[in-house]
RNA sequence: GCCGACAUAGCUUAGUUGGUGGAGCGGUGGACUGUUAAUCCACAGGUCGCAGGUUCGAGUCCUGCUGUCGGCGCCA
């Protein structure tokens, strides 16, 4: 039952002249009584098949003229070289059904219906996601999305990271304490992890460079194109490593990723309509570094309304990336605007010494991080004058208490990365069942 | 939590001042030997989101509900 023929090696001209066995798809179809054409898709393209009633006899000929789109198929022919439009054709010789479509539930995802998707997805095809996956702009996007994935992998263990789990049920924030989803656990209240950070942190002395690539959860009832309840995280901590090392790591793997989209999916990238110039340039570049006090004295000049300490929403995000074409960062935040974990700067204690990088092109935020504090002392007074519970992070500041060094790392939204390199319109292009405030089906 | 839109056939939608809901795609049947979203002919397919109200008469006006979408705040 293998299947040893993909189309994506036909185009290669892997196969010319030979006679060769498609599994697949039925794309598209068209043609008359006499001859017919149809288009075969599988995971690496599509290819158009043309059918004679003389070569493969009228039963045959009958039978796949009047099968539908998406119905699987077996088919066997010779690859043709052609100077038509596209390149290569199979001349079929031989025909199998494998599953059919019923004609009175036809494959609902139309033309129409794919038009509209571009330009944002509607509800129709939300609901109908587990078939929309299997159109040529989902499959691309998860195509980029498994580059961007491997990358970020091998990136760290290139660098001798180790990769380590964090567990899912948690009883503690990470973030405020209004996003967490409450899931009931045996008689007690557990919470789904906002970030693998803290328990990270715990391994940090025994790995001293770790990193994962694990979904977060948060209960934000954001409705933006740049949130979802779940996604994909990957984070990064190391020992014995200031804030700017830290984002020496963090521009390293997002121009890593850029990168390596470029030498592995630059077909994907130009079936998207993305400038590959664009992408070339966030490989290149070096990422700008700003502190957040220049962005306020900035924002102020362009006369926006914005006291110091209050955190970058995305609004003034926005207006600062409007001036770069590449990623910055943004170091330095108020302490008072960032939660007990972040490290105060030993030169002036009203900063914590952090870091956000900004994707450019309206994308915004894809990453987070800084040092971490890492004295009993210090952390202590962080929680309190936050206001933080202790208990639940008793096992996190007990870490501070057995050898305590500087370390620290961060958090990179992997789903904002894909959008932002995919050019998507919105976050949820790029995953293939995305959660949000209101869906969790199908 | 807040603000703003939308809901008509399987899909995308038109529907004027309130007066018997149309089209394209998709489906079915037929024609056609090189099509590219093939073309041409015919047919089937609708509780106009739900519940009230106004009216002789509501897809259209009013109220409520539900669902969805877009955005803000927060963040990755």
């Amino acid at each position: 039952m293998a299947k040893n023929y993909w189309i994506g090696d036909i185009h290669k001209g892997n196969f010319d002249g030979q006679e060769v066995e498609l599994k697949g798809w039925i794309y598209r179809t068209r043609g008359s009584n006499k001859i017919h054409f149809l288009v075969l898709r599988d995971s690496t393209g599509v290819i158009q098949c043309v059918i004679k009633r003389d070569s493969v006899g009228d039963e045959s000929f009958d039978l796949i003229k009047s099968s539908l789109i998406e119905s699987s198929i077996i088919l066997k022919g010779l690859v043709e070289v052609t100077d038509r439009e596209h390149g290569y054709e199979i001349q079929v010789n031989n025909i199998e059904i494998i599953g059919a479509v019923n004609p009175d539930r036809p494959f609902p995802i139309t033309e129409s219906a794919m038009l509209e998707a571009e330009g944002g997805e509607s509800e129709f095809l939300l609901d109908n996601r587990h078939l929309y996956l299997r159109t040529s702009r989902m499959t691309t996007m998860l195509k980029i999305r498994s580059t961007i994935f491997g990358t970020i992998h091998s990136y760290f263990r290139n660098q001798d990271f180790i990769e380590y789990q964090a567990p899912n049920f948690v009883a503690g924030a990470v973030e405020g304490g209004s996003t967490l989803f409450e899931v009931p656990y045996f008689g007690k209240k557990a919470y789904l992890t906002q970030s693998w950070q803290l328990y990270a942190e715990a391994a940090m002395p025994a790995l001293e460079r770790l990193y994962t690539i694990a979904p977060s959860f948060r209960a934000e009832k954001s409705r933006t194109r740049r949130h979802l309840t779940e996604f994909w995280h990957a984070e990064m901590e190391v020992a014995w490593a200031s804030n700017e090392e830290i984002m020496k790591y963090g521009e390293g793997v997002v121009r890593a990723t850029a990168k390596n989209l470029l030498e592995e999916r630059e077909v994907e990238l130009n079936d998207l309509g993305r400038d590959l110039e664009l992408i070339a340039r966030y490989a290149d570049s070096k990422y700008p570094i700003m502190r957040y006090d220049e962005a306020v004295e900035i924002l102020q000049g362009k006369g926006i309304d914005i006291d110091w300490g209050q955190d970058l929403d995305y609004s003034k995000e926005k207006i600062l990336t409007a001036d770069f074409d590449v990623p910055h960062f943004l170091t330095h935040y108020p302490r008072i605007a960032k939660p007990f974990y972040h490290r105060p700067d030993p030169e002036d204690p009203k900063y914590v010494l952090c870091h956000d990088l900004l994707a450019p092109e309206g994308y915004g935020e894809i990453i987070g991080g800084g040092e971490r504090t890492w004295s009993e002392e210090e952390i202590l007074e962080r929680i309190d004058e936050e206001g933080t519970p202790r208990e639940p992070y008793e096992f996190y500041i007990d870490t501070r208490r057995y050898g305590g060094v500087p370390h620290g790392g961060f958090g990179l939204g992997v789903d904002r990365v894909c959008a932002w390199l995919a050019g998507a319109d919105h976050i949820r292009e790029v995953i293939p069942f995305p959660r949000d405030s209101r869906r969790v089906t199908p």
